[in-house]
DNA sequence: TCCCAGCGTGAGAATGATTGTCAAAACCGA
DNA sequence: TCGGTTTTGACAATCATTCTCACGCTGGGA
């Protein structure tokens, strides 16, 4: 559709915000929401405001360094990552994240779609459980 | 946690509402926004109003009789689905969708997950891509 | 180093889906 | 039919996300 070429992204000028930003996502293990993410910047004594919060993260998104996700309610969650393809596995209780690859999956998954006529296929994959830590925590309690 | 018991659930009071949502529900082949229907109800002339469509959607997915998809912008979409559990297939042009089974993806995600200690595993697996017909039609445009 | 043209920012308004409120209406059993 | 509940629906309230647009900062050229 639209011609996301070659040498079309001239890469963001970049900013005291961006750096920011990118700094906190690095030392961030779990997934964070952008609400999150902005009160914590805040939080650190970071100027930023909410819209470069939004605008940013997005643009990582494209640019394939952050990856999202959506919780029950909706709400978007980001986190750094590589720019390979994978999924997850989310602690439903702290986030936790683990970064899982299922050949199988990829595999399964295209060969369904070609079953059905389908082409241009993506998917989502994430696995949601309880992480030791919390199960542990949780039985105590 | 709560204790989702046996007899616990006892079914809404039916009413003409209701009917009226779980007969377009079940003549609708795809996944539509909760938005979409109320227009749609409306416009079939039956009197209902948002918050019922809202109200009446939600319970049926925790009877499980209704299953929600999360587009990329957060809008949530609704389609009848029998209770057991599977995947689907769903074209990203014209919603069109296939409900596929994975015993294999099911063995995967329980696997990996018990291998990195977590327990009371859940998984969403959903594949888009561009149907047969949809991906004829736009070549053809 | 100084200046200019743009891009990036940020405060707040706008949007849009979803949920809460609460009085009125519908339903069911007696 | 009567009474006690449950459900409904119009509208307000939330809340995440996006839009607006004046202002500041960045980078390159003079």
């Amino acid at each position: 559709m639209t011609d996301r070429g070659a040498s079309a992204r001239p890469a963001r000028r970049p900013t005291r915000q961006q750096q920011a930003i990118t700094d906190l996502l690095e030392r961030s293990e779990e997934f964070v929401s952008a609400q999150t993410f902005h009160a914590r910047l805040r939080a650190a004594g970071e100027r930023v405001g909410l819209a470069t919060v939004y605008r940013t993260l997005q643009s990582m998104v494209e640019a394939g360094t952050v990856d999202v996700l959506r919780g029950d309610d909706g709400e978007a969650a980001y986190r750094a990552c590589s720019t390979d393809h994978h999924h997850h596995l989310v602690c439903r209780s702290c986030a936790k994240t683990v970064e899982v690859e299922g050949p199988a999956v990829e595999r399964w998954t295209d060969a369904v779609a070609a079953e059905h006529g389908f082409t241009q296929v993506t998917h989502t994959v994430e696995i949601f459980g309880t992480c030791a830590e919390c199960a542990a925590s949780t039985r105590t309690r």
